[in-house]
DNA sequence: TGGATTTTTGACCAGTTGGAAAAAATGTTA
DNA sequence: TAACATTTTTTCCAACTGGTCAAAAATCCA
């Protein structure tokens, strides 16, 4: 009998189809968003009935929550390793060549993150107001500490990093938009590289004709 | 009786219920996605029964075809208004410019369109695939001269395109989260005036300190 | 004013939705 | 293998979904 404190171990079986749920919903929450997707579609794509996987998850939202509180920190993590200790120039570098590694390997995960905002983040808003925007301040920090010592150019760090963010995860979530502008040429899977080619020039370079 | 090639023209009270429906349809399938929202949330938004709702548009989807495609029409403008003829910097500087306006006067819109984007463009993706690229192929062919010209950086124009679009659609897509960064403070209307300083010198100048 | 037209409403429908209950099947272990 | 726990299936439900229809109400216009 389960102690309500300490919850039993959880069996190989369970492990694996909590996984293979989790899999599932993530491909139809980030293609439908919460309202959109059904439990029938989850349980459809990961080869299960309705009332078995509601065995595993008591309902939809337990599963979108664990979905977005486990995405959220992936997503975090390439900002949490920008080092203050770091070179700067190189740092920065890395930290978009990472942003944008996330956004072509995980997409699903970007996809599930904007449709949570586009929604007004109804069930991640907290996170944002306090991890999320104390990291971000603390970031900001150690970008403007880079300006004053004049490593980077003075610029506004929260936008600077919104702009990092807008254009990595832009090669996810409008993914279909990038594929049908590029065309089958030029979209196939070398549109990252040229994206990461384009973003290092951008970011470091600027627009203006140099010399 | 209506004759079928020519439809009798529109009354007053038909044009004005049918804007009323275009306006509370938007918010709600800009905010839910078109799965996600509902007759019913529509007909409540615009303060009437679902039968009459359906009194002026044939079903769900027609409203929704007419809002893509009324608003893919608007979306495109300041990419159309960019003139070979014109000054390279300015030109860019100015399209900058108003689609960082578009994200600020029309949020509804780009979510909208960020939503079917996300979906995979079910609905648009014929229009993806023929006027958006037509029209990006041509003023990517813009920026292409200039480039030989040395009026502007070589770079890809392409890439140089998306990152506009990006950075600019952020501030309306991901409008929780950057109030959510910013905090109460400087989340206030000001930060589009930061954000279009601050892309103005990302754009211009590029992020290398300068000699 | 009054008849024709347009607009609105209320009742309804079949299919879908998230989820509950319980029985049946399948492990697991002493 | 018997007792037990875990997993799966079957059946069911009430609420919601997009949409229809006929009748009532409001409006228009000669």
């Amino acid at each position: 009998m389960p102690v309500p404190g300490k919850p039993r171990p959880k069996t190989r079986i369970q492990r694996e189809k909590q996984d293979l749920i989790l899999d599932a919903a993530l491909n139809v929450f980030s293609l439908h968003g919460f309202r959109g997707a059904t439990i029938d579609q989850i349980a459809d794509a990961a080869g299960m009935s309705k009332p078995n996987l509601l065995y595993y998850f008591a309902s939809k939202e337990e599963i979108h929550r664990r979905l977005l509180t486990s995405m959220l920190d992936l997503w975090l993590d390439p900002l949490r390793e920008l080092d203050s200790e770091g070179d700067p120039i190189p740092e920065l570098r890395s930290y978009i060549r990472r942003k944008l590694e996330m956004a072509r390997d995980y997409p699903r995960e970007s996809r599930l993150f904007a449709n949570e905002m586009l929604q007004g983040a109804p069930h991640a808003i907290d996170v944002l107001e306090s991890e999320l925007r104390e990291l971000v301040d603390d970031k900001a920090r150690v970008l403007l500490d880079w300006m004053e010592q004049g490593k980077i150019a003075r610029t506004d760090p929260y936008h600077l990093i919104f702009s990092i963010w807008a254009t990595t995860q832009h090669y996810a979530d409008f993914d279909v938009q990038v594929r049908a502008v590029l065309g089958r040429d030029r979209g196939g899977e070398g549109r990252f590289e040229d994206a990461a080619r384009y973003l290092e020039h951008l970011f470091m370079d600027g627009l203006l004709p140099r010399g």
